[in-house]
DNA sequence: TATATGTGTGCATATATGTGCATGTACGTT
DNA sequence: AACGTACATGCACATATATGCACACATATA
């Protein structure tokens, strides 16, 4: 059926890792502070949360993958920002997905 | 600090419970069922899925919380359909709090 | 009333995920 | 070359979440 898969190919839309990435505390806590600060590395952005610098590693490398933020190695030092567009992008393919699911008749 | 009272803002404003209602599998075939549907109780739409009705009852419980379903009771039935108005709304709302992040200059 | 059906919830369990420590790797400094 | 620093990753562990079973409650039907 046509609008079968209509519906799926919306729905399978949904960026899944985009949409994790801002389900967590700590995750929102770092965009927070790299919006706030601009860009910084591990350590700086560690030093300024309870979490193990690891932890916040893990985090950013999630977030990374996400399209959340980008990275640039600067010496030793790992330096991430926001993605603003990436993100903006993908936050506006969410609405569309749901707004074509509205399309097709939810309510 | 104003601003960074506006950035903190603008991320709590990020809905938790309905960005989390997106990210499990079985929920979004939940949407897809009701969405090709429209308003299916809890027994018909198990019956189209692998788990369990306990289980469909539970994310369906989630999901009405989140803002994502609507519920009418029917007799012994419990008929759920999707709230796209408020889904619609919720998910602009994200896309506005990316897009104010991103006029704070993240990038 | 007695019985059957539809939902939701308590409980136990499996899996996923966040966390911290220890270690390895890459790079700059002396 | 030797050392120190920054980052990422393997590992163990705690917590969160999804799942299924059993049961309680509500409602329709005989």
């Amino acid at each position: 059926m046509d609008r079968e898969k209509a519906i799926a190919q919306s729905l399978a839309n949904i960026d899944s890792d985009f949409v994790k990435a801002l389900t967590e505390p700590a995750r929102i806590e770092i965009l927070k502070l790299l919006i706030l600060h601009g860009a910084l590395d591990v350590q700086t952005l560690a030093e300024k949360m309870p979490q193990d610098r690891s932890v916040i590693s893990r985090h950013l490398s999630l977030m990374k993958n996400a399209g959340l933020l980008s990275a640039q190695k600067n010496g030793r030092h790992m330096v991430y920002s926001v993605d603003g567009e990436t993100a903006l992008k993908k936050s506006e393919q969410l609405v569309e997905s749901i707004r074509q699911c509205s399309a097709f008749g939810c309510c």
